[in-house]
DNA sequence: GCTCGTGTAATTGTATACAATTATACGAGC
DNA sequence: GCTCGTATAATTGTATACAATTACACGAGC
């Protein structure tokens, strides 16, 4: 197999580095950790059972992976996200979005476009019965149908790594918001737009959903949640 | 100081490991290895004069900046980057110069736009008198510029991680173009909407700048150059 | 001649030891 | 009480040792 990404992933789950990797990624992004606690090799290593070597090199990796800040000499920090940082990534997330839709109008195939298609519908019904949860992982689930169906690594690997960088940030804002069933019936949009290989109009759909995602986002609270971090990071 | 970027910078020049990185880096844009070349941690530390350790911790960060591939147990080797790879990058960079220029019309400084101004009239006189390699250094700083302008420290760090990765494919193609003086006069006309005030007119510029960039670089033999990268993919 | 094991060499993965740097505690001097 | 310098501890940076895995050579068997 050859897939020359531009960025690639890490894939080696098995290795004890891929391992602390990984479950540091988790911990980080589910908020285990403070924003901007420091880690420490030792510590992480005894609670994890290895060496500092594999914690060094995943620590390497999550900071190109922009979750950790080195200071060398100093120490691992877990970033912080600024209120900018999050309208910046939703801004370049809303044109890649739109690049993608389009992409994926061009390409998308038929078993991709019929998973599409029951999510959409999947999720108009827990969005009628009120489960959030499900809705929430519908909602995920569209994307990354999106991101696979556009057919470019790149591009997908570009928006999942955007995606998941904010979704910190998503985990405290989305899930008590009255978005989800609204977000579903433009998700719906788009998808007909796909199905109907109107390529401007999916790519058009898809820039504005993501604006409306980060606009509720700000209307509910993102402002307040981060007004704290924007004062620590003077520090 | 607080910058917390989606993908951090290697700033760390002085650690060994800062060391090997740059220059591993550095050896692999400029071409001194060829692509799919395998890379021995021990053979590189030998050439650099230091262990093994600092080695492996620039390799995982060269892993995630996509210019190597780590195969677990296997070894490191040099990323090949595919025609569509390219195509991908150069569409993406498009949308993102576009939205660059926009952010940059709204946030640049007197200063910037001086040395911009500046950029374009002093490539205007090296285009006259056939100064290609001027040329193509002013074409790079004219981005660079740019990219600061946006005030974004998450956009211009993707433009520029973009632009480096494809600067091995265009290393091959600009210089014997002409391109340049073509290229210039995009430029002056994105820096005069810029200087207008005229988001739209910079943000439609920019992005066609970069499609035309892209339309000149497969004119001029980017097919044949990957074409044997292709089929050297499929190993 | 070809395929397939097997043993050895080469290479990567991890742990540990040591060096260099930074943080901290504590007391002298004012 | 406060500042500063120094000694000590803690932590990161690097080198080395060892373990695990993979690549390769070579010969047995067909």
């Amino acid at each position: 197999m050859s897939n020359y990404n531009v960025k690639q992933e890490v894939t080696d789950k098995y290795s004890l580095r891929g391992r602390v990797f990984n479950r540091l990624r988790e911990d980080i992004l589910s908020g285990k950790y403070e924003e901007h606690e420091e880690l420490k090799e030792m510590a992480i290593g005894e609670e994890m059972g290895v060496s500092r070597t594999p914690v060094r090199e995943a620590f390497r990796q999550l900071e190109l992976e922009g979750l950790i800040q080195i200071i060398p000499n100093r120490g691992a920090y877990v970033t912080g996200i600024t209120e900018k940082d999050v309208r910046d990534i939703y801004m370049i997330r809303s044109m890649l979005e739109g690049l993608c839709a389009r992409w994926a109008t061009e390409h998308i195939t038929q078993e991709q476009m019929d998973e599409m298609e029951e999510n959409v519908y999947l999720a108009e019904f827990h969005a009628k019965k009120g489960h959030l949860e499900q809705l929430a992982e519908l909602d995920n689930r569209f994307h990354d149908i999106l991101y696979e169906a556009c057919n470019s690594k790149i591009l997908e690997h570009q928006l999942k790594d955007f995606h998941q960088y904010v979704l910190r940030v998503r985990r405290k804002t989305l899930a008590n918001a009255n978005r989800g069933p609204k977000s579903n019936e433009e998700h719906k949009q788009i998808m007909e737009a796909i199905r109907d290989r109107n390529a401007d109009l999916a790519e058009q759909l898809a820039h504005q959903h993501m604006i409306n995602a980060y606009e509720n986002m700000v209307k509910n609270g993102l402002h307040e949640a981060y007004e704290r971090d924007e004062s620590h990071s003077g520090k």
